[in-house]
RNA sequence: GGCGGUGUAGCUCAGCAGGUUAGAGCAGCGGUUUCAUAAGCCGCGUGUCGGCGGUUCGAGUCCGCCCACCGCCA
């Protein structure tokens, strides 16, 4: 089932990687779904970084659009106020959380918007922007024109208000001139979108065409002065998907950083399906007009319904991250999102489930196990590592599933599935608690001749611990630091580099003083109603 | 209406290019252990693999039709 990695062919995934979260639209405090693209993006970042590469991640805020002048209006602010304060509130949570992304982008920052304009002047002077008339309704909403077809009893399908007529002279972006590019190249390089479901849906976009068309980039001034002036024609400013793209660029340094050229070239998007047709379709084709290579890749996750519902702010059912980790410890929250989502699939969240899942594997499999090893290191062996003394099949069998589950892990991440590189961390652990009962050094320590036993079946379950730190540092941090200080080694992670740290099995110095120290994961106990 | 997706054990999901008695985790039931966080370990699943038909020596796995739900588009 794992493949074993072919010798010439190093751990997979193991280059360097710019990663980019979504700029978050930034009117209302971040909730599961961008926790969840964020999380991701942390992961992958740290996994890299595990494995020696260079790493580099955005996140950021998007900031401009009608939406934002309204929230700030029924708020009473400016929309500046307004989106520096939302805009600080998703940086905070973020680094709340131990979550830091080399750069954070703001389209309003003014280095990103001298970059919206320089790349807005050239594509126009190149021919790709044109002026129209445009005649229709237009919905605040989605942010454009709809079509009879978006209507339901005259108002917005998604947005259930009513669109307002507007006539308006409207620049646009001419990206129907390269749909048949972008058709080959998606079709050239089948891994452009993932998981394939999403690929097929752009391909199909293109395909279909009816719905596409070219696409409008601004908006009149005298209708919206909240965005960033177009440099060809100042009554007009761009509209939000043309700028907001762009932020990936801002982030990476573009165009001065020197370092822009080696990023650009390991790009890979995160985002949710929801915003797929940007960055499938625009964003592409946005590029070649720029003159800048397409993206290497993007990965598009599903959704997370909440207690079976829909996330929605009429729902009342947002869940915030930071209300977790009060309630539950950030890293259970963090190992859930990881966990529970099959990358590109829906999930669903509920604190029932939440507790039932960080219960079973954090609590019971692996905090049991750091727990129970070192218990018995503490209490048959001068709570010091022991060296083994008679290694045999068991031992032997137990290093093997180590650098099988590190090979497992890699090629995990390197296909963007965090949720079975947790399934095979969490496997390794229950191998390890399996060993312990085969051997149960509590009963050979009571025997005359059980000594070796002992010794070495807690120095092979502490090495198991080892492996599992290593492991989980990228997925669960703080956890991966905790076990490492308890097993007496707090600079394990320091400079631990996989998959050689993971293979260097005998690498725990016997005589390490270990700290048992609190549970790990505490059980969750819900509240029962009655 | 068109295109695409999904439909596998109570729940969440694996099943790649068709091939021995269809799997995992969780939950449940029984047993066992006591080092440990009422944890661990062992054992237990006769599931119409949504339905019908077809191709094949052989189909969850390919083809057609149908049903349910979802998404994109119109």
């Amino acid at each position: 089932m794992k493949r074993s990695a072919d010798p010439a062919d190093p751990t997979p995934g193991a280059g360097p990687l710019y990663v980019t979260t979504p700029i978050y639209y930034a009117n209302a405090a971040p909730h599961i779904g961008h926790t969840y693209t964020t999380v991701v993006a942390d992961t992958l970042v740290r996994w890299r970084r595990l494995l020696g590469a260079d790493a580099f991640s955005v996140s950021g805020t998007d900031e401009h659009g009608e939406k934002m002048v309204e929230a700030a209006a029924t708020r009473g602010v400016a929309p500046a106020a307004f989106t520096a304060e939302i805009s600080a509130t998703f940086q905070q949570t973020w680094a709340e959380l131990g979550i830091a992304p080399d750069a954070f982008v703001r389209t309003t920052d003014p280095t990103h918007t001298r970059n919206v304009q320089a790349i807005l002047q050239r594509v126009w002077e190149a021919g790709w922007i044109e002026q129209r008339e445009y005649d229709g309704l237009y919905c605040i909403g989605c942010e454009r024109f709809l079509t009879e077809r978006d209507l339901v009893d005259g108002l917005c399908r998604d947005h259930e208000r009513a669109p307002e007529p507007r006539r308006e002279s409207n620049y646009f972006f001419r990206m129907s001139r390269e749909f048949d590019w972008l058709r080959d190249h998606i079709e050239r390089h089948p891994e452009f979108i993932t998981p394939e479901r999403y690929r097929n849906e752009a391909l199909a976009m293109l395909r279909d065409e009816s719905g596409l068309g070219d696409l409008s980039i601004s908006r009149p001034k005298s209708r919206l002065a909240w965005g960033v002036e177009l440099p060809f024609d100042p009554e007009h400013v761009c509209y939000v998907w043309f700028d907001a793209l762009i932020s990936y660029l801002t982030g990476a340094g573009y165009p001065d950083d020197p370092a822009f050229a080696a990023r650009w070239d390991v790009v890979e998007h995160l985002i949710g399906k929801d915003i797929l047709k940007p960055h499938a379709i625009f964003w592409p084709i946005m590029l070649k007009t720029i003159g800048l290579p397409p993206y290497r890749r993007l990965h598009v996750h599903g959704y997370w319904n909440v207690d079976n519902r829909k996330v929605s702010k009429s729902l009342g059912n947002m869940v915030s991250p930071l209300a977790m980790r009060d309630r539950y410890g950030f890293e259970a929250f963090r190992y859930f999102l990881l966990r529970e989502m099959s990358f590109g699939l829906d999930a669903g969240f509920s604190e029932e489930a939440l507790a039932s899942r960080v219960n079973a594997d954090l609590a019971n499999n692996l905090g049991n196990l750091v727990s129970r090893t070192l218990n018995l290191v503490a209490k048959w062996c001068d709570g010091r590592v022991p060296a083994p003394e008679n290694e045999g099949d068991a031992e032997h069998a137990v290093a093997a599933a180590a650098v099988a589950t590190t090979d497992a892990v890699a090629h995990a991440m390197a296909t963007l599935r965090p949720h079975d590189a947790l399934a095979a961390i969490l496997d390794l652990a229950s191998t390890v608690n399996r060993y312990l009962d085969t051997q149960a050094p509590w009963k050979a320590a009571k025997q005359p001749d059980g000594e070796a036993r002992v010794r070495t079946s807690l120095a092979t379950a502490c090495r198991g611990l080892r492996a599992l730190a290593l492991l989980l540092a990228a997925f669960l941090p703080n956890a991966a630091q905790g076990i490492a200080e308890r097993l007496g080694v707090p600079d394990l992670l320091a400079d631990a580099r996989l998959p050689d740290a993971a293979q260097a099995w005998d690498a725990l110095a016997p005589g390490t003083r270990i700290d048992k120290g609190a549970a790990l994961f505490p059980r969750i106990e819900l509240r029962t109603e009655d």
